[in-house]
DNA sequence: TTATATGCAAAAGATTTGCAATATA
DNA sequence: TATATTGCAAATCTTTTGCATATAA
């Protein structure tokens, strides 16, 4: 999922293609592979088209959302992220809580999580699962933040 | 982990116990099975001890945290839920994206998380496992929230 | 031309904070 | 009594919204 086929996604959709709005796609797609909060968007769209607000910004959250390709997820610290989809991938991440690093991970339980949800008459359709700790690095710093309890 | 053995720990680090934490407290051992939000800890706080006002409710949260006594996430719709982590239980839960109610399930993919993260030399501290859905009474609803993709 | 998208400023909602008053130990 | 805790109101911070203007198609 390039630049191009999502300007193409929203051509199809009757959507106009607005200079804040190619920034802003712009900059998650070469973002793609890391989470990013919605000021970060902002600061880095300004930098290819400075006229971009900040509710232009969120309005275009909005509607990548409604368009279920970009992900949200909220940061141990209360920060929310968003990330695009890119293509049909799935995965689960390890989330360094020091240096925010994410690493992908192919392990996914949602055989065992539908047959679970089947037996409580629950119609899942959404999963999330976030892998905390340290990566090699952090782990032999210093400053290491304490994290005693296993949740 | 009662209500007692909560009071002990605090009376042990030198906390007071005031009315207003007997009865936020007594709301989260009440509710230990469900995350419930600041705003209906409040509700159900003042229930008992009616004084008890919303700054009072936020300090006392992040007080928990710091012992590591409460378990915090945001659900999709931005809401912040807690809930108290009682003794060694760890449970995963299904939440509902319409009614935002939550049902505890016994399964945990923990041991294969743990070879994973031992596999990539990252110090697994702690996990979120998260599903969502639609309970049996919203599935039945006329206005459904649409979710397509599985996230 | 015309509907969509945007900027701006104000509103809304959640959480935090300063400070004086209160209550616990 | 001394200190931690609280209530209140104001401040912050993030996100949303109304409306007039601008712009893509």
């Amino acid at each position: 999922m390039n630049l191009n086929d999502l300007l193409d996604i929203l051509k199809s959709n009757n959507y106009k293609i607005t200079e804040q709005r190619k920034a802003i796609l712009q900059v998650l797609t070469a973002n793609s592979k890391n989470l990013i909060s919605a000021e970060t968007l902002h600061n880095q769209a300004k930098k290819i088209y400075d006229k971009t607000n900040m509710s232009t910004i969120y309005r275009n959250i909005e509607m990548l959302e409604k368009f279920n390709i970009l992900y949200k997820f909220t940061a141990e610290n209360g920060t929310t992220l968003f990330k695009l989809i890119c293509g049909d991938d799935h995965h689960h991440h390890l989330i360094c809580k020091q240096c925010g690093k994410t690493e992908a991970i192919d392990f996914c339980p949602i055989s065992t999580l539908k047959k679970i949800s089947k037996d409580k008459n629950f119609n899942l359709t959404d999963h999330k699962l976030e892998l905390y700790g340290f990566c090699m690095d952090c782990e032999s710093s210093e400053n290491k933040k304490c994290s005693k309890r296993h949740l």
